[in-house]
RNA sequence: GCCGCAUUCGUCUAGUGGUCCAGGACAUCUGCCUCUCACGCAGAAGAUCAUCAGUUCGACUCUGAUAUGCGGUACCA
């Protein structure tokens, strides 16, 4: 049984890098018929962020990726907040103590700080490690009864792991192969902290395993510490899940991780939903606050970094489930691209039903505080949504449907209506008024009967048409538009316009 | 500094030794459609496969160096 776990920390919003991971994993479990857990990772509680924990599990709930255990929704593993598991921690890290893979360490934080700079000052890196332990405070150089004397008299410790002297370990990733790396060059990691609660390296090897997590799919920020975590596996004689290391997600231009200034900077979201920070009170934008729908946002992060190894681009959750394989998940960083993010987002929108598209459409008709008939907004959202990106640009593109224009575009102006344009708009209204209102019958009036037969340029009656009715040069279909829009409605846009468009 | 990972069109990528003087998508440009703007359709341009050595009859594909980028180097995750 595949079982494989999202586990973030609560410390802010989930950055989207995140969410792909995320993806990546939900998508490895349905295809298995595993099962995916969302771990909270709050081991660290200076960094606790109120809300954060709330927002990951929207955020993701709103993407559809779906969880079968977790906070939120408990489990037969739970519980599934390390901060609630904290009682169970302590044990294992006694285990290693006691089996010899650790050790206590009493150097305070200041004492570590000023090996660090004494060492910097000779322009080395200070690492505690096997070369140094020895002459620091710890239960190995100070010997396990003096160890024992200050945890008795409550002087603070923390647990170290012991690192053996020069061996090589080889972490099996699934993306990368065989990586190796030398015990001399890894320091003792503190595993367990001084005030009781353990380090992500201690917690995350004793969930994954006692959670039964097979397969560990992470950020590629791991890579480093994986040797680590082997050796913890192996120290506490577990079998050690799979690893994958996902690659990063760069910033679209120059190079380094996507981070949330690049998005304000470049005017994309990198958040799933948008973030009120609750110390700051500053507001990050999101992704679904900005119009993308959620089937855009899935597609598009699983194609970064991903590829079904078919020429195909556009694929639902369920077929990103059945086409998802770690083989085809790329090596390198991929940089994010927001007009590929805008086309996906384009392509999505078209699957909408005209429906959809009219229930954005009406709230924002009611934000304008204009009511209109539900098959009306129906009728002007399937024509008009081919033209659509966001659902934010609707009113924008469609507001002449429902109100008549209160300016005429200068430039349009100056390239179509010429002074005798008037008259020509006369013609319209008197062609309106005596043909039958019905597409065939306007197009032979006013484009044969009228315009061809008295050798007038299309292109200006037309389109100054259009600005008469539009305010400006765009829309569909003329006729189709005038259709749209009604009789009445087009007459007495015209008469503003002849009365109101003065041109030398 | 040290360690690790990576390096194919502007971007995301296909490519697992000959079928690749490298395919697709986005973006760009041109044309078609047309009363306009979009959509759509057709086409164009765009990559000495980071560099240099080596292995091989043959390398984008294997090996090694170099360069560049990124990640890690916390009682953060």
């Amino acid at each position: 049984m595949v079982r494989v776990r999202f586990a973030p920390s609560p410390t802010g919003p989930l950055h989207i890098g995140g969410v792909r991971t995320a993806l990546y994993n939900y998508l490895f479990a349905r295809q298995n018929g595993g099962k995916m857990i969302l771990r909270i990772e709050d081991t660290d509680q200076t960094r606790f962020v109120p809300g954060a924990e709330q927002y990951i599990i929207e955020a993701l709930d709103w993407l559809g990726i779906q969880f079968d255990e977790g906070v939120h929704i408990g489990g037969p593993y739970g519980p599934y907040r390390q901060s609630d598991r904290k009682p169970m921690y302590r044990q294992y890290a006694d285990q290693l103590i006691r089996d010899g893979w650790a050790y206590y360490a009493f150097d305070k934080p200041e004492a570590l700080e000023a090996k660090r700079k004494e060492y910097e000052a000779e322009k080395k890196t200070f690492q505690y490690d096997c070369n140094t332990r020895s002459g620091m405070e710890n239960s190995l150089s100070l010997g396990m009864e003096e160890a024992q004397r200050r945890i008795d008299a409550g002087e603070p410790y923390v647990v170290r792991f012991k690192f053996p002297d020069n061996i090589d370990i080889t972490v099996h990733d699934l993306i990368r192969g065989d990586v190796t790396m030398n015990s001399r060059l890894l320091d003792d990691k503190v595993l367990f902290k001084s005030d009781g609660m353990p380090t992500y390296h201690l917690a995350n090897i004793v969930d994954d395993h006692t959670m039964e997590i097979t397969h560990v799919i992470r950020g590629e920020e791991w890579l480093p510490s994986a040797p680590l975590h082997v050796m913890l596996y192996k120290a506490f004689g577990w079998e050690a899940p799979q690893f994958a290391h996902l690659p990063l997600l760069l910033k679209p231009e120059g190079n380094g991780k996507l981070s949330k200034r690049d998005g304000d900077r470049l005017g994309f979201p990198v958040f799933p939903l948008e973030w009120h920070d609750p110390k700051s009170g500053e507001i990050s934008s999101g992704y679904r606050e900005k119009g993308y729908l959620p089937q855009a946002v899935v597609n598009m992060l699983a194609l970064l970094g991903w590829n079904p190894g078919t020429e195909q681009e556009i694929m639902s959750m369920d077929e990103l489930i059945k086409l998802f394989n770690i083989e085809h998940i790329s090596k390198n960083g991929a940089k994010f691209n927001l007009d590929k993010a805008k086309w996906f987002n384009h392509e999505y929108f078209q699957k909408l039903s005209d429906e959809e598209v009219a229930s954005y459409l009406e709230a924002q008709l009611k934000e304008h505080g204009i009511s209109a008939e539900h098959g009306y907004v129906v009728k002007v959202a399937g024509m008009m949504k081919e033209r659509i990106t966001f659902p934010s640009e609707l009113w924008e593109t469609c507001c002449y449907f429902f109100q008549a224009p209160t300016e005429y575009n200068e430039k349009d102006v100056a390239k179509r209506w010429t002074p005798d344009m008037h008259i020509h708009m006369q013609k319209v209204i008197d062609i309106l008024n005596t043909v039958p209102f019905e597409h065939d019958a306007i197009h032979k009036a006013l484009l044969d009967d009228y315009i061809a037969a008295n050798g007038l340029n299309t292109g200006k009656v037309m389109n100054s048409l259009r600005i008469a009715v539009v305010g400006r040069t765009v829309g569909p279909d003329m006729i189709t538009l005038i259709l749209t829009i009604g009789k009445e409605e087009t007459i007495q846009r015209i008469k503003h316009a002849i009365e109101t468009i003065k041109v030398n």
